[in-house]
DNA sequence: GAAAAAAAATGAACTAGTTTAAGACTTTTA
DNA sequence: TAAAAGTCTTAAACTAGTTCATTTTTTTTC
């Protein structure tokens, strides 16, 4: 079958796990959302119940929390081929601590809970996708949460800017201060040492 | 039929998320090894490849990386009811990074990566198992890699003390201090101003 | 149960990262 | 295309957390 460029992409992305047959693909299509937003539009705001699990086909989101002072703090950059939500919210349906904003004109596709445990009962073999896609997921961010702990802010913007060198280029300074977990100022000044050597 | 304590607290845990039938129990437990260790004993070194993923049915362990300097950074406390390992290594197999020593005299509940492969294609239930269980782990370690970031040395002491109380005992100030990332002597100061307050 | 080893407490001097403030540069909007 | 708003840079004074050194307390070992 002919699909579209979004759709592609998406089953290129599950088909890394698990083979899907033409009906089961289409199955999987028709029970999707698609969601188009404009740079520094919200996908979603704190207090909502995180409605849809996104995979992104186009563009860069930030999802951040707000503290006391109202300083934001970015938890993730996503950028096409990659999945983003607030897994927590969307699981529990309690509401969200998140922001999800465009930081460019975005294209997404966004599978709702109704659907998201339809799927688990239709086409079973999703469940084996989710397990490694969690897996994985998973093995990230248990190394990024000991190297948020161990390491300097230097060594954390010298590994962000290693392994993810597409996103850097698309961030603000600011937005990266906020990821990395500094102010902008101090980040400015690492950026201008690291320049420097 | 009847079951080792042990055996049973692991079915427990897996009945949170998925119903077996007394065939499966019996098969899934016949794919476990049962691993004792006295305290300050290695249930793995780092250089060596992950050959287990482990539940703990008695006793506490630490899994810990050395940095360059050779200080010590704690990733986890796993307890009774727990399950821990080097889920990277185990997966890749590829050499850890990590230690897991224990704290205590410790019994546990081994499954191998053949045994575990083969888990999935005797018992496909156990997909639904792992997706859920990473799944929650995965939620909490999204929590912790951001508040890793954002939050103060006391407020991370004040949150794992909250959240984990029957470790708190049961684990040394220096340890503590380590998974924490401060030194021991910073975390003796957060502790005396605490209890002063 | 005494000796040895490890953990905890305390304090002084230091460093990584913050705060505040001001000016230069860039992007957005009308 | 000018004005407004946001981003980036620089610098001085500050604070959270480190380092190093010493003493006290607790745990381990024989």
């Amino acid at each position: 079958m002919n699909y579209k460029e979004s759709h592609k992409l998406l089953l290129s992305n599950v088909s890394r796990f698990i083979n899907l047959t033409e009906l089961e693909k289409q199955k999987y299509i028709s029970l999707l959302t698609e969601i188009k937003v404009d740079k520094r539009d919200f996908l979603m705001q704190a207090g909502e119940i995180a409605k849809y699990e996104y995979f992104i086909t186009k563009g860069c989101l930030k999802v951040y929390t707000l503290d006391e002072e109202g300083a934001p703090h970015i938890s993730m950059f996503a950028i096409e081929d990659y999945w983003t939500g607030d897994l927590s919210s969307f699981m529990t349906k309690e509401p969200s601590r998140y922001f999800i904003k465009a930081t460019e004109h975005s294209e997404l596709l966004g599978i709702s809970r109704e659907n998201y445990d339809l799927l688990f009962r239709e086409i079973p073999k999703f469940e084996r996708f989710y397990r490694i896609l969690y897996q994985k997921s998973l093995i990230s961010y248990i190394r990024r949460s000991n190297h948020g702990i161990s390491l300097t802010a230097e060594e954390r913007y010298l590994e962000f800017k290693k392994k993810y060198p597409q996103i850097v280029s698309r961030i603000t300074q600011k937005d990266l201060a906020a990821y990395i977990g500094i102010t902008p100022e101090f980040m400015s000044k690492i950026i201008t040492k690291v320049n420097r050597m």
